[in-house]
DNA sequence: ATTGCTACTATACGATCGATCAATTACTCT
DNA sequence: AGAGTAATTGATCGATCGTATAGTAGCAAT
């Protein structure tokens, strides 16, 4: 007679892993298939777990959608930001490398914007993902607005206002993104890197007259009426 | 006894006109649900005719959304083109026109962008759309090189080279757009604007050295490794 | 009036959706 | 070894989806 061994017909993982695993599954069924992607049948098959399990680790749908948001926002900033913020260059390269970074292949997807045209189409009608693009964007712009103020202080930009050049920089960087994604045969990456750098370099000989700002203040006015000294 | 009078139970209408119809419809359904309004049902019952009628006069339901795709966008283009290119105001001014009309209410409206996510969304799955979008997004720009050449003729801005120039503002344009629509509070359109009109004054002032191009010339090597004369 | 064309209606069909919940079972603790 | 816990399953619910199609009816031509 055989031995009769137990074979499992499912594992159990801690909520911790098994939400990881849900929301790595929810990535893939997005890029894959976009909205259609969305679905609890698809991500949990994708998961190979059953239907309901997705109900019984987080409160929604919206939910999980929320947090893939943040881990997926926060996993490419991070890979940009390590990629730029190398010690060892002047800080005007590594605005360069943020740049390449975020044209690279690996960003440029057309499957990833897919996917993040889903979590904006859901920004409007869920405040969770609201919320969720709301902070991503801001560590966005804090970044940028970090690599800026490296630039000012290593003297190869005058004072500026950081946060308007940042929402600027970063509108730049976006519009080249969903351009590129959408038709990528109109332009080249390479040229929207370009079209960035000649933006900063405008920006460090001072071409940008209502961005200057006095050395440490981060707002002023446009055209203070008084000015002393 | 009161007259027996035919009340018809629907009007017969042009395939052209019921057409026509049927896209305003969509529109109005896209605006109002986003993806959830891309549905027969829903476009039906705004349209007030029965389901079936759609089949009848689309091949398919994409075929419905990108007929709404081109006829929104040009709409919409040919609305903001008519505001810049009064002719009565410097071609300086016109580009100021042009931000101006780019970041009103009307534009800015946060149902127009859910319209805009839909359209995108089909672009990876319908080659119909990603026509429509290659079609419309090249009159775009070619709507802003025209404003930039005249730019260059009325000599506020140095010749430069239109094609790239376009493409950076209608990245630096879109990128605001997409941000504004998606978190309101961040910035204010009038700052966007600011900044747009910043990119342009930088243009006339020469800060894009790898812009500049010999007058007359629509593409140049940048930096050729033969020249003549 | 009658006829012919076809725009149009309305039903039906199978598939898929998100959510629910009772039953099952893997795993830990004693 | 046995009990308790809770992670997991899977059937089920009502709703909605896109498409097909057979029949109805508006309207113009005769």
């Amino acid at each position: 007679m055989a031995t009769k061994r137990h074979v499992p017909k499912f594992h159990r993982a801690t909520p911790a892993v098994r939400r990881e695993a849900l929301v790595d599954a929810t990535l893939q069924c997005l890029k894959q298939f976009g909205h259609e992607g969305v679905s609890v049948r698809r991500i949990s098959a994708a998961a190979g777990v059953s239907i309901g399990l997705i109900n019984h680790h987080f409160p929604s749908k919206s939910g999980l959608i929320a947090e893939t948001y943040e881990t997926l926002a926060l996993s490419l900033l991070d890979s940009i930001r390590q990629q730029a913020e190398n010690k060892a260059v002047s800080p005007r390269d590594r605005l360069s490398n943020f740049f390449r970074a975020s044209f690279a292949p690996e960003i440029l997807d057309p499957q990833l914007f897919n996917v993040w045209l889903v979590f904006w189409s859901m920004v409007a009608h869920s405040a969770e993902i609201k919320a969720v693009h709301f902070r991503t964007y801001g560590k966005y712009r804090s970044v940028l607005e970090s690599l800026l103020g490296q630039l000012v202080d290593s003297g190869a930009a005058p004072p500026f206002k950081l946060r308007p050049a940042a929402i600027a920089l970063s509108a730049l960087l976006d519009g080249f993104w969903v351009e590129l994604s959408l038709s990528p045969t109109v332009f080249k990456p390479r040229e929207a890197i370009v079209l960035c750098e000649d933006w900063v370099n405008a920006l460090c000989s001072g071409a940008f007259p209502r961005l200057l700002a006095a050395p440490g203040v981060k707002k002023a006015d446009a055209a203070p009426k008084h000015r002393k000294t």
